[in-house]
DNA sequence: TCAAAAGTGTTTTTAGTACACCCATGG
DNA sequence: CCATGGGTGTACTAAAAACACTTTTGA
């Protein structure tokens, strides 16, 4: 038997079928109150002129959550996303790319709503999709891949994920008022809470959100002022906000 | 510009660095009422001696499901593996192996304990190894790649999905008795439960376990007779058994 | 008859739900 | 003054936890 280190010397990587691993993102944010999904128009084969998520081929020296920051920074014009970013899963059917055998690795991106939507020298390409357009309107587009089943799975991630942690707050900026959480899990679970409950609920885990000592300023037909917060330290819910079951 | 079908012929595999997609499985089971995962002892360099999950490189024309399922029916010597088996998480830190880049899509795999834990030839080299042994005892085995991580996220995720799902039943043989699934909570979560209210739980969620006519002879001292069900259509349990909160 | 394990009954405590009502602002 | 949210109080309901007690067996 020969050592570790003559083995490694031998070893051909190239050996092997070729496969190849990208990463996908499916970035959610909060779009005049609809839940969306950024998509980009492809310019390239395959799948040409079909509305894609953002993503691409990793590169050797990187990990995968760094390649899947690189890719969304590059594909909304930012310098970093600093966004809230975790693995969603991996998708690796035979077929589900005609080049060749390509594993994907998505990730699930949440970020506040910000007006930065827009690819790198054509800004008509990328633009946020209503989740209800993508997956469920008679005119929705026209995916790439199995983009539609991953965007499934990453609102189906997103709306439980809301039952036992902090992810709301990463769909808002700070300073945010509880109202603007409440705002989150109404379009994302897509039914209305009671403020008055769901106000106790988000101030029962301690360390969940940390208010301030400011106060937002009413507009339009008036209200009372209502207190800003930051996120905490908290990232589960406990007792958790749980939808209630389909009987 | 080209369409598809030429670029597609024109397409070259091989013009970018080498990547390898592996399948690791953390496979646990209960043995002898402790929470234990199946470890391989490798043959082959790298990490020559020490433990591993089981797994390997997955073919082209496989799904990636299809490859865990494949490599557990491998190094376990069963015709197939038909317990639970869900994606995990994939691990993609460049320098993880040695080798080359390899990403491993890892999957949790969830069976009763039955006596077949043996790799191919050599029975030895194969065996369960309690959970507590392998991540918190000073004489835990070396393991290899960045598979303790791997059985710390199975473990997690097993420990969550028990508070919502019907994961548990995969952990008996049928028929099964009320107080074996019991003890399934009671080894994965380290904490013992109340029998009486444990009972009522399981049997509220409609369709969680159907009740058979047959019953238990006790054993030893005696005891009454346990009533013993099968597994029903019910995929969660509602509401969930929480575990109490770290205060 | 005792110990052991299954299973039922019942009380106490905790959490969720519904909704009345007060607060602070704009118009 | 009214409309519009923000926010508190409180009664009602559902579920969890604790534990006493009955059932059915082996020894």
């Amino acid at each position: 038997m020969t050592d570790e280190q003559t083995y490694l010397e031998h070893y051909d990587p190239r050996a092997f079928p070729p496969v190849a691993v990208t990463v996908d993102i499916a970035l959610l944010t909060l779009h005049n109150g609809q839940l969306s999904a950024l998509l980009i128009k492809r310019a390239e084969h395959p799948y040409l002129g079909a509305w894609a998520l953002p993503g691409g081929f990793t590169r050797t020296e990187e990990t995968l959550e760094e390649a899947a920051r690189r890719e969304l920074a590059e594909e909304t014009a930012v310098q970093t996303f600093d966004g809230h970013i975790e693995q969603l899963a991996s998708y690796g059917t035979p077929d589900r790319d005609p080049r060749m055998r390509v594993v994907s690795v998505a990730y699930l991106a949440i970020t506040p709503e910000t007006p930065r939507p827009n690819a790198g020298g054509d800004a008509s390409q990328a633009r946020l999709w209503p989740i209800a357009d993508i997956l469920e309107a008679e005119d929705a587009p026209a995916l790439a891949f199995d983009h539609a089943r991953i965007i499934t799975d990453a609102v189906e991630r997103t709306r439980s994920k809301l039952e036992y942690s902090s992810l709301a707050t990463a769909f808002c900026e700070e300073p945010f008022t509880i109202a603007d959480i409440r705002r989150v899990y109404e379009s994302v679970w897509g039914r209305q809470l009671d403020p008055a409950n769901f106000q106790r609920k988000l101030l029962a885990t301690e360390g969940l959100i940390v208010p301030l000592d400011d106060f937002t300023t009413p507009t339009a037909g008036g209200g009372r002022p209502a207190r800003l917060y930051r996120r905490g330290n908290a990232t589960t819910l406990y007792p958790p906000l749980l939808r209630t079951h389909p009987a």
